[in-house]
DNA sequence: TAAAAACATGTAATTAATTACATGTTTTTC
DNA sequence: GAAAAACATGTAATTAATTACATGTTTTTA
């Protein structure tokens, strides 16, 4: 079955705009940041979908400016958008996660051990998910650099330390198979 | 960057039907099965795509007929097919896999350790990693119960090696939560 | 032998997602 | 002080993908 799409994505900002409120620019950054590695979404496929979720009344903004003139809506949720997201956490996951792996679908065309193009591939790969894995464990550094930050951020911690575990994991496999 | 939709599609299709001439049905089978790890399509998303590609030229295809009337249509590469398939798989592959994980995106709303909502989602989760985990090495000890048959598909089996590594991290990780 | 499951192929409607277009402000860096 | 980068918000066009509609055959199972 793998993943249908029943609307996530505006679970996903529910969830972000409860932590605090938030504009759709830092919605935009935190699916390039924290929230990426599970779940990708560009600006303008939120810009809209936050104006969606507004008018169904899950959620609502505040206009506010910065400096002279800067515009900035900052959207918050209302007690039924909450309500939606409370409902969302506690219900079953029973889908597993959708992966798409365009190297590992080449791997897949390559017939045996001696193709010449297989080393180079896997080199190619480990050094790009190194430098990812180098990248995710400083984040976790910078962000989590005692227990403290750990628990006043669980979730966030949780995730990072799968996606470190994971890219880890993908290092170590590619590795098992270089010469 | 994570992943653009420059019709990889194709190039997976060209990659399946240069193992063997195959129908669209064992194409959507395919995508079920081995390659469902890291790549999903449909047959609704197939039939037109075996049709785009072989006014490209990049394929044809033979009409069978099995039994009485049912007629299946067998598609093979053209040596421009070839050519294209060859010249993917040789071609760098820079982008990053891109995962959708709803569970996971539930996790990073989780704000404490002692949330009572935690530990029976970890459980559901690991339930559903710990079947698709055995499903997985069952799969492997079919295909794959001899060297020979290793060899004889290599890329299969390291795609197959690969997915159930993945999920033994997975499975690893919740139960690292689990109390 | 009837029913169910699997085989087989398509299209239509809808939703999701990407890429490109479009504009303007504020902050930082050189 | 100029330029670049980052902040900020949208829409349009296109492509990708899902779900539903639609139909018929063959094989397996009860």
């Amino acid at each position: 079955m793998i993943i249908g799409q029943r609307n996530r994505l505006q679970y996903i900002i529910l969830g972000l705009l409860n932590q605090r409120p938030q504009t759709g620019y830092d919605l935009a950054k935190a699916f390039e940041n924290e929230i990426g590695e599970f779940w990708q979404a560009q600006h303008s496929q939120i810009y809209p979908m936050l104006k969606r979720m507004e008018t169904s009344g899950d959620i609502t903004h505040e206009d506010t400016v910065t400096g002279e003139k800067l515009a900035k809506k900052q959207y918050s949720l209302t007690p039924a958008g909450h309500d939606k997201l409370v409902a969302w956490v506690s219900e079953p996951s029973p889908e597993l996660s959708a992966t798409k792996d365009e190297f590992i679908l080449k791997l897949y065309f390559i017939k045996t051990a001696a193709d010449p193009r297989l080393q180079p591939m896997l080199q190619e790969q480990a050094a790009l998910h190194r430098a990812q894995l180098a990248h995710l464990k400083q984040r976790r550094e910078t962000v989590f650099p005692d227990q403290a930050a750990i628990n006043q951020a669980y979730g966030h911690y949780l995730i990072l330390d799968h996606a470190i575990g994971r890219e880890q994991y993908y290092v170590d496999w590619l590795e098992k198979f270089l010469r």
